[in-house]
RNA sequence: GCGGGCGUGGUGGAAUGGUAGACACAAGGGACUUAAAAUCCCUAGGAAAGAAAUUUCCGUCCCGGUUCGAGUCCGGGCGCCCGCACCA
């Protein structure tokens, strides 16, 4: 059969990508009931912040959801697959400060911008269900469950250091301090004790750990990043008596936390923090001291600055006694890397068996004693210098445990330390630790949720009463002074103490966006519920969601966080469940060439002419013609201008072809590469189904199904059953490139059965290129759904496709009656051979025996063995 | 330092221990066209032999092992990437 395509009109994806999502949405089918009787799905893509446009990043992220959730609605199932906004956070107030736009203002602009850039990509979500989180009607539930959280204990406030920028009066994060200075303000940044509020994750440290093995829908990678930042190591606690001539005012004993006790008779120093209480102590009899602990806290708690910073020590002069021989006496350093919040603050440093420990025992010359000795090595001979030994051996130098393996070594000095008492309790306990700290939510912002206390003289912190909630936020504050923009108000702040009417102070603090982020997931499931954050019926129906998919920097935080979260709302009965995401996906990045001009400014892409092809490749720009150098591949990214704008897509090639283009490919878990010709590639396969779409529409089908089907008739059919199997295994485990592949390689056979089709065609194959064309149509819908609308009109069906359900499979067309085995002769494949389905393995060794590639291959020879395994392959073993 | 992952054509990548390179991009050749675009057809891991059909050898970072059979499993090495990191 031969058809004009001059005469086709090319797909105009702009017209019909608007057209068909006005007509979803006067339908409303994408909106999700909660009394929906069917099975439940929920598929959630992390929701974005309001930055003011979206990037192919929620472009990719976007479409994989919708593709989960079109399928899973095709298959029968209530699916809820909402949006929002994650709105509040310190881009706004940077806006406010840069650009004197209010920060509502400024978000809510960005929201609506986006909102109708995400509708131009035909995403299948319920927007009734649109939150934003700086919206008082959904913080005022996050203030709620704050209060619940306080009386349940799961809030605490401590005083806890920060790093502060003396110039913007605010407190940074970690990733604000560059080389010890504000980001903004270059100031150098000093470490400040503040009394901040915490939410008390610490107390799940145990419980999140553990609940990990229970995770099996979420990659190996997350639940070890999680793992290893909660951190538990055992150990045990230490009570080191002081020697009492040398130790400050009352205190008599020092606290250790170790790992490693079993190194006990190795040690050479105590060392403790700069926070330390004893270190406080002694320093008020010593300026000299002070002095050091002043110098310590001027360090940065960043990254270089750890990097950078030498290992200084600074001797106390007390002497700490060994728990085993009251004559031996270990001098106390105050030592710069000895952190207050893990353990106690304070180590028995054993340099032979530790790096730092060395290093500084090398720094102060206090000498080191071998007390674990590798295998086959001499005790006498070994001696540590630089490197300290870390592995298994036996131990020596250590009385009574000489000759012990390091665990034996450790449980007998656990022992002995754990029966003996000092003052009625043992000298000694077993420890788990994690290094899992409490979460800090306290910030010194304007753009975030109001903390929702008051402070008063008399009744000291005192819960803002529900009725009293939302504390919103005031409209009217400045950015002009740095600092806390609610601190500065007139009179937000002043209020009437909730319990004795007195005078008092709000809490000028909000909450870190994080908070925001744990819940939002909950919140979509009732959204309409005014009362309360959640509706526990609804919300125990819906959560855990089935499908999470985001970037895999969200790993740690907010998904340690949400999990938190979900336990604490169960606690105070928001949800019923301790877990929020069963299944996780973690996608990658989308990445670009950069560019840049001989000068090194960056270029991009859109200013840029790329001629030749592979190295003969060159740019140049496209104003003045000037040669630009193609540089390495990176995350798109503002600074390196290596964006691509989905809005210019989407106006140049639609929705479709974007969507389709960031499937392919890549597995997506991986990076995938944006390139100008692999959108042109999507484009041009758009056509091509509308092309061929249009040409099965014009294959008159009979009504009724023909009872026999003839062997072309048959090709055209199996081509579409294997493809619809082996789609919807794809879509269901998340491996898009693999659809992909099978769409195209299904298209290219109905192409070629058209192709080969003459004049008109018999009743059975003009009734399997129909069948095929419905099927191809509903298998490419999840990820091209406007060209699947149009493509379904055209084959006339007066339904819409995102409506259909999913074609079922018809498994008797997915078996062949005869098979093609490869032949290997010892391993190397020599020959094929074919033979019925049902062949027994006599048959088919005699089959494969009377080959001329086998006989020759034997040259005369009889076969050792043939091995025949079932529909794979034979080997025959010369 | 600790933990994890990866290494396959010109490129992105396929391949439950069973025909390595599916599918796509880029490329080359051809058809159609005044021409271009668009579209369609053909070729394509490397090497050698042959007029050709075709045949042979080599080939999944390197070295070894297990197996009838290894890209896949095991041991060692090299390279790249990611996460965490003064956590006692």
């Amino acid at each position: 059969m031969t058809v004009d395509s001059s005469k086709n009109e090319r797909y105009n994806a702009r017209e019909a990508e608007t057209r068909w999502q006005k007509l979803w949405d006067e339908r409303g089918i994408y909106a999700t009931k909660n009394d929906d009787p069917r099975p439940k799905y929920y598929v959630l893509e992390m929701f974005p912040y309001p930055s003011g446009r979206i990037h192919m990043g929620h472009v990719r992220n976007y479409t994989m959801g919708d593709v989960v959730a079109r399928f899973k609605r095709a298959m029968g199932m209530s699916v809820l697959h909402p949006m929002g906004w994650d709105a509040f956070g310190m881009p706004a107030e940077n806006a406010a400060i840069d650009r004197k736009v209010h920060p509502k203002e400024w978000t809510y602009a960005n929201i609506a911008a986006m909102k109708k850039q995400l509708q131009s990509m035909g995403l299948s979500l319920d927007w009734a269900r649109e939150v934003a989180t700086c919206d008082p009607s959904y913080y005022k539930h996050q203030q709620k469950m704050f209060l619940d959280f306080l009386k349940a204990g799961l809030v605490e406030r401590k005083q806890s250091k920060v790093n502060w920028d003396p110039v913007d009066h605010t407190v940074l994060a970690n990733e604000q301090v560059i080389d010890g200075k504000g980001w903004r303000s270059g100031a150098t940044v000093e470490q400040r004790e503040l009394t901040q509020w915490f939410f008390k994750i610490s107390d799940y440290s145990e419980d999140l750990l553990n609940a990990l093995d229970t995770l099996d829908r979420w990659p190996e990678k997350v639940r070890l990043m999680q793992k290893n930042w909660i951190g538990r190591s055992e150990g045990l606690l230490v009570r080191f008596m002081l020697d009492a001539a040398t130790a400050p005012n009352k205190e008599s004993e020092l606290e250790i936390f170790t790992t490693r006790p079993d190194t006990l008779f190795g040690a050479k120093f105590m060392a403790i923090s700069p926070d330390h209480p004893l270190a406080t102590a002694a320093a008020a009899k010593n300026p000299k001291l002070a002095e050091f602990i002043e110098h310590c806290h001027q360090m940065g708690t960043s990254q270089a600055a750890i990097d950078t910073a030498e290992k200084l020590g600074f001797d106390t002069g007390i002497k700490a006694v060994h728990p085993f021989d009251p004559g031996w006496k270990l001098p106390v350093y105050v030592a710069n890397f000895i952190l207050m919040d893990y353990g106690t603050g304070a180590i028995f440093g054993c340099p032979a068996h530790d790096q730092r420990d060395l290093d500084f025992a090398n720094k102060y010359g206090l000498g080191n004693t071998p007390v674990v000795c590798p295998p086959n090595q001499d005790p006498a001979s070994f001696v540590i210098t630089d490197v300290p030994y870390l592995e298994d051996g036996r131990m020596i130098n250590s009385r009574f445990l000489d000759g012990m393996t390091i665990a034996e070594a450790k449980e007998e000095v656990a022992k002995r330390l754990e029966r003996e008492t000092r003052g009625n309790r043992p000298v000694a306990q077993r420890q788990v630790n994690y290094r899992l700290r409490d979460w800090g939510i306290s910030r010194q912002r304007y753009w975030g949720c109001p903390i929702p206390v008051i402070h008063c003289e008399k009744c000291g912190v005192v819960p803002v009463p529900a009725s009293d909630l939302p504390v919103t936020l005031p409209d009217d504050v400045t950015f002009d002074k740095p600092g806390n923009p609610l601190d500065r108000h007139p009179t937000w702040k002043n209020v009437k103490c909730p319990q004795c009417a007195g005078p008092a102070r709000r809490e000028t603090d909000t909450m870190d966006t994080f908070v925001d982020s744990s819940w939002y997931f909950a919140r979509f499931t009732d959204p309409w519920n005014e009362k309360s954050p959640t509706t526990p019926k609804v919300v125990n129906e819906w959560l855990p969601v089935d499908q999470y998919i985001g970037g895999i920097e969200h790993a740690i935080l907010h998904l340690l966080y949400s999990r938190f979260f979900t336990r604490a709302m169960h606690k105070t009965g928001h949800t019923g469940m301790d877990e929020p995401f069963a299944g996780l996906f973690t996608q990658g990045m989308v990445v670009h060439e950069t560019y840049r001009t001989k000068s090194g400014d960056w270029v991009e892409p859109a200013n840029i002419k790329i001629e030749g092809m592979g190295d003969a490749r060159s740019a140049t720009l496209m104003t003045t013609g000037e040669p630009i150098e193609i540089g390495s591949i990176e995350k798109m990214s503002k600074s390196k201008k290596n964006t691509v704008d989905p809005d210019d897509i989407i106006a140049a090639y639609g929705a479709d072809t974007a969507r389709w283009f960031m499937l392919s490919d890549s597995p997506p878990e991986r990076d995938v590469i944006w390139t100008e010709e692999g959108v042109q590639g999507a484009w041009r396969f758009v056509q091509r189904l509308w092309r061929l779409i249009g040409e099965v529409a014009g294959v008159k089908a009979p009504t009724a199904r023909p009872a026999e089907f003839g062997p072309a008739a048959l090709v055209v059919r199996k081509a579409a059953h294997r493809a619809l199997n082996n789609v919807s295994d794809d879509i269901a485990r998340l491996r898009f490139n693999r659809c992909v592949a099978h769409i195209y390689e299904f298209a290219n056979a109905l192409s070629d059965a058209i192709g080969e089709v003459e004049t008109a065609p018999t009743p059975d194959m003009a009734w399997a290129l129909r069948e095929a064309g419905d099927i191809l149509v509903r298998l490419f819908h999840p990820m091209m759904p406007h060209l699947a609308e149009e493509c379904w009109a055209t084959l006339g069906h007066g339904t819409l496709v995102a409506t259909e359900a999913w074609p079922p499979v018809e498994p008797e067309l997915l078996v062949e009656s005869t098979i093609t085995l490869p032949v290997q002769v010892n391993g190397k494949k020599r020959a094929e051979v074919t033979v019925p389905r049902q062949a027994g393995e006599a048959d088919i060794k005699a089959a494969v025996l009377a080959l001329d590639e086998v006989k020759k291959a034997l040259d005369g020879k009889s076969p050792k063995k043939v091995i025949v395994v079932p529909q794979r392959i034979v080997n025959v073993v010369a």
